[in-house]
DNA sequence: ATAATATTTTGATAATTATCGAAATATAAA
DNA sequence: TTTATATTTCGATAATTATCAAAATATTAT
């Protein structure tokens, strides 16, 4: 459990945001073309859009938190879907209460 | 409670070091001059010798992690003792956890 | 009062992060 | 197989953070 490396993605406005947005996708992004679920999360132009930064940025940030573990990235077709990585949230919280 | 503050914070080497020192004084600093217990917390002087860094580099930490509220600061006669707020950390690990 | 020690603040530069637009990829649609 | 769309990567610059040494403060000891 990296903490050095979750804690810069959580130093960010934006990518809070995107966490939270991100817990309940319905609430946040109105709709969605192809799937019309949110299993999968939410794809990178809506996060974009919502967010009002330039989609390369959002790119960015999307790629970091998940190298970071906090969200889950797949891919189908032209079309990339980011959703929250949950066990690794919680552990992290859990991780900190143990060790910081 | 402010996640982007707490995770600036956490977000470097030897913050992280100095919060986990002064976990257990007793095993990370050897003696401490007048006051003989850690009750306290430990000195600048020591936590700076310890990290490595500069003395103003380290009173610069120490200042923006008691702004965070993870450290408590008191003065005694010239010397300034840092020590954990562990109540504000367990907070912090428990906030995440609920609201992340 | 003066000198010595501990800490903080200031001012500077180096290193990292933020952020954009453009270019490059990937994939689907015509 | 060209064209259009989604995303990622690149290259650049702005903004923030890291870090030091020097100067300024605080307080104790002579």
């Amino acid at each position: 459990m990296d903490i050095i490396e979750i804690s810069k993605v959580l130093s960010n406005k934006t990518r809070l945001k995107i966490l939270y947005w991100l817990k309940s996708p319905e609430d946040h992004f109105p709709f969605q073309h192809i799937k019309g679920n949110f299993e999968d999360g939410v794809c990178v132009q809506y996060i974009g859009e919502k967010s009002g930064l330039s989609l390369s940025t959002i790119s960015h940030y999307l790629s970091i938190m998940q190298r970071a573990g906090l969200v889950i990235q797949s891919r189908f077709g032209k079309y990339t879907y980011y959703r929250r990585n949950e066990e690794r949230i919680a552990e992290y919280a859990d991780y900190l209460k143990a060790n910081l």
